[in-house]
DNA sequence: AAGCTTTGACCTATA
DNA sequence: TTATAGGTCAAAGCT
């Protein structure tokens, strides 16, 4: 593809370990592993980290998930999505089911506002209209701040994430909080592989839907070879069947970088206006094979 | 026995 | 300087 997808941006090298059992992977390029350290104004750390630019065309204004799933942005190749920083994201039934997915029970009835909210607070963007404008300057940005470091924030809105906490890298929990900003406790993994720095913080809500994942720094190791049964400790907790992900919502934001030049994009509102959850059932659905393999 | 989760304490950043 | 919030550590227990 000439322009850089969504999933390629977030999929890539390091970033992208996608499940050999997986229907849907994307093969990512660009946005690697690594995130990018800082934008290219030099802003540092996590908050400052670029969201992965999704390419969408602003010519829709009636634009809908659906469109964004069917774009080349998200589906890639293999239409499907990976999480940015490890997994690959069950979409499959956004391919099939892109007509279906005009609104998510599961993400309105969990926490809309949270993602959305959040989103809106890191994107500062209220309108499809000004996300769909933003998108191309994100874009654009991302093509310019191609630096990828380590360190990057980036928030994958539940349905992206689903069952794939099970991103299919090893995760280890190593701590929980309750935040104040909000309601839900906060999970703090770490990836398991040797010397990874990469994070990730899952908002997990009291009915035990995931209502946001933040992403947090890359994996500096290639990807987890899923063509073998990995083991328990690749496996996401999700995987293991300790958890079921219910995603509830899922964002994917790349910071507070809107603040500065740093573009973002609110993918929990397209969720919302434009979803319709399927992914709890799709997750469902998923899972079984899922395990059935395992 | 190894790895993971839980959980309270501690550390750091920010207002 | 202090209070608060967020993030991390690490011991204990569990699988």
């Amino acid at each position: 593809m000439s322009s850089t997808s969504f999933t390629d941006l977030l999929g890539s090298s390091g970033v992208d370990c996608y499940e050999d059992d997986e229907d849907l992977r994307v093969s990512g390029s660009s946005f690697g592993g690594y995130y990018p350290e800082r934008t290219g104004s030099g802003l540092p750390k996590f908050k400052t980290a670029q969201p992965p630019p999704l390419p969408i065309s602003q010519s829709s204004h009636n634009f809908t998930f659906s469109d964004y799933l069917d774009s080349p942005l998200l589906l890639s190749s293999s239409h499907s999505l990976i999480s940015p920083t490890t997994g690959t994201f069950p979409l499959q039934g956004f391919n099939g089911t892109t007509n279906n997915h005009l609104d998510f029970p599961w993400q309105l009835q969990s926490q809309p506002s949270n993602a959305s909210s959040a989103l809106q607070e890191t994107y500062g963007v209220q309108d499809h209209e000004k996300k769909q404008e933003m998108i191309p300057n994100e874009i654009a940005t991302q093509n310019n701040n191609q630096s990828f470091g380590t360190e990057r924030q980036i928030k994958i809105p539940a349905y992206m994430v689903s069952r794939n906490s099970n991103d299919g890298y090893g995760w280890r929990k190593y701590g929980q909080k309750q935040v104040k900003k909000s309601e839900n406790p906060r999970s703090y993994f770490k990836c398991t592989y040797p010397d990874c720095v990469s994070k990730k913080i899952v908002e997990t809500a009291s009915d035990g839907q995931i209502t946001e994942i933040i992403y947090k720094g890359g994996h500096n190791h290639p990807k987890p070879e899923f063509t073998k049964r990995p083991s328990q400790s690749s496996l996401p907790s999700s995987v293991n069947g300790r958890r079921l992900f219910n995603p509830a919502s899922v964002v994917s934001e790349p910071h507070d970088q809107s603040e500065n030049s740093s573009i973002s994009f609110d993918y929990s509102d397209l969720e919302q206006k434009s979803f319709k959850s399927e992914y709890g059932e799709i997750d469902e659905e998923e899972e079984q094979p899922e395990m059935k393999r395992m």
